[in-house]
DNA sequence: GTAATTTATGAAAGTTTTGTGAAATATAAG
DNA sequence: CTTATATTTCACAAAACTTTCATAAATTAC
């Protein structure tokens, strides 16, 4: 799990960092909206906590365009209780919204509670770069474009991504797949590869060969 | 939208209830966490308004016993900010807390924001484009023009609505539609797609159909 | 560098799954 | 009881998918 702090104050940072840490949460930190984004750009993050008044790119502007970057749920600090922000927090699809003076302990619930409840989705759908598996759905998309794959392309994918970075023998995926009263060629799967990597297209990579052992969806997180 | 609010305190019930229908919500009231579990019982809510402090039977026992009735949203209301109360809120999985006093803006737009993640298709009367279907009156129209189905396709379109982009096997069709006491043959539900999607006319590939598995209602958002 | 081994690929043959029309059966309405 | 309507089964056609296989390309071993 890693957070990302954005606030202008350190001292709220440096308290909110030591809870997030003392709940084994990864962290990093942000001083205003533009470094945000950047960060954003660059790394993966599961939460963002975000105050709202910060200097040269404010909170809802700075949320903005994170949102265009990435879908990552995000929690709203403010020191003001108006509530016109509060509405307009949620109407922007904000997570959870909370104001200072704040609980630090009641953020962590907050965030568990954010965590949790997007965990289900991230379960459900797959999701690397422009690429989606929707388990629910059956499909698999790119760069939100659907490809049609075939039930064993299908299950071969879904396969590898559920072991992401293991060498998977011939035999395996024979085994997990087809069954274990198939009885065909070891070299189906190799067919099968050939048309699931011509099916991904600019993703075709991800399935490396593995001389002598296999296939491997390797994801470098 | 349906609303039950449960507080011991008229005037509390009286604000949000006010609140409530001003948004457009059906509302109904329990007094207490006995009453709340008969109401739960007897209707179906979509979100659930919780006081904490209530007599004959707690929140928490009345939240525990609802949730092992019917899954409602709910969101708690505490007199008491004690931070333990909340942490214990969001562990038993409610949806949002807040603590009173509390602004009756803030509450609705936290309500809004739990039934918009909530969301389920739970409109008496679904919608896309050109197809209509009405739950009340158990009608479908295309272009605002009338279409016959049969009982059988009609509930197949229902639990297609209610579970629009979930890839649906026979199985499970046969269990939700023809009950589960139904022994036929698997491709029955062939035929009665069949025939449902020559009805849909021009919107008959909106059921689309996963090889292996068996159907898909799907809705682009 | 050459031979041996392993993987990639394209095309054809074979298999499975789904679509469909029609008949048989069941259910409801008059 | 008769008729109309709805449901189920089934067989065959059509479509989609899988497997095999021969050959090319790549990699490794000697």
């Amino acid at each position: 799990m890693k957070v990302l702090i954005v606030d202008d104050e350190e001292l709220i940072r440096n308290i909110i960092r030591e809870y997030c840490q003392n709940e084994g949460y990864m962290t990093d930190e942000a001083e205003n909206g533009i470094e945000a984004i950047e960060k954003v750009k660059t790394s993966d993050y599961d939460i963002i906590i975000l105050d709202l008044m910060m200097p040269k790119l404010d909170g809802y502007s700075s949320y903005r365009e994170i949102k265009s970057i990435k879908n990552i749920p995000t929690i709203v600090l403010s020191a003001r209780s108006e509530e016109a922000d509060k509405l307009l927090g949620f109407d922007l699809g904000v997570d959870d919204y909370m104001t200072k003076p704040f609980s630090p302990k009641e953020l962590m619930a907050r965030i568990k509670a954010v965590l949790k409840r997007n965990k289900k989705e991230e379960t459900d759908v797959f999701s690397y770069k422009g690429l989606k598996l929707d388990k629910i759905g059956h499909s698999v998309t790119i760069n939100d474009k659907e490809i049609a794959l075939t039930p064993k392309e299908y299950n071969l994918l879904l396969y590898f991504i559920d072991n992401k970075n293991v060498a998977l023998s011939r035999e395996q995926l024979l085994k997990k797949i087809w069954g274990f009263d198939f009885f065909g060629d070891d070299r189906t799967v190799d067919t099968h590869i050939k048309m699931l990597r011509n099916n991904l297209g600019e993703y075709r990579n991800l399935i490396k060969t593995v001389r002598a052992v296999g296939y491997k969806f390797e994801i470098k997180d």
